[in-house]
DNA sequence: CTTAATTCCTACTGGAATACTAGGAATTAT
DNA sequence: ATAATTCCTAGTATTCCAGTAGGAATTAAG
């Protein structure tokens, strides 16, 4: 199978976010590992990692938690996997014949191409505004 | 990172392929192992999935090895992945709360439909016909 | 009819990546 | 002071995949 699923890390990611995103108070991550049963201690790698990539803010202590950093409508699918995988790679780096360099050319980086403007261009909002019941 | 890159068993079938589609005589493992610098055993399983998806026909036996079932423009790099890997698969087969679905109507899906289909449009034929020397 | 070359079948191994766990330090509202 | 939280560093477990291995079955050619 094409391994291009989105991994662990960004799925939960996304769902936090989106849980958070409605909320203007911090929220611990006890709540949103509790609301979406997700391990908390898994949760805090990821939010780590969302924290360096200034998707969101946290406010340390008691009554601590995490807010967005910035609008739903400004963080994207790409930005979360970027976040917490890296960046996304398909090329092969240094093909070593004519033919690896023909995939990357014909392939791979259109792909690439493809699926980044795609990832771009979803956002906290367009998932969101999804209507579920309607499909 | 995103895991999009397409398996090793694509990469080196499609090599093999490209390699086999220009001639009409059977082509032993070996000789294409030897020449793509891939090992041979290995080749060995990735073929029997290629000939178990009537891509590729063999004959058994002192001389024999392999050639296309099909037109080299019949041949995309979706049947080979398909082939190889088994079917392409984003979403969660089984959401389990409505994040969850939300993600699998607004990203999967849609990224799965974009990914087949330019897969299924590029085929032998074309990656022969790149003209790396133009680029 | 023997031999050598090949496909075919089933299973195992090793390593890398990723999901997940763990302990405890630092911080802060109450 | 205390309890609740983030933060930091490290470990473990599991899964996936590339690659290996042995030997049986088949067949062209001499």
């Amino acid at each position: 199978m094409i391994k291009m699923k989105l991994s662990t890390k960004t799925r939960y990611a996304t769902r936090a976010l989106l849980m958070i995103s409605t909320s203007s108070n911090p929220i611990a991550i006890k709540d949103i590992a509790l609301d979406q049963d997700i391990s908390a201690r898994y949760l805090e790698n990821i939010f780590s990692k969302l924290k360096a990539s200034k998707l969101i803010t946290s406010s340390i202590g008691n009554n601590g938690g995490y807010i967005l950093a910035k609008n739903p409508s400004e963080i994207s699918i790409y930005d979360i996997t970027l976040a917490v995988d890296g960046p996304l790679q398909l090329a092969n780096i240094q093909p070593n014949n004519h033919h690896e360099q023909y995939l990357n050319i014909k392939i791979y980086q259109p792909i690439e191409i493809l699926l980044k403007e795609y990832l771009k261009s979803i956002d906290l909002t367009t998932i969101e505004d999804a209507d579920l019941e309607s499909i």
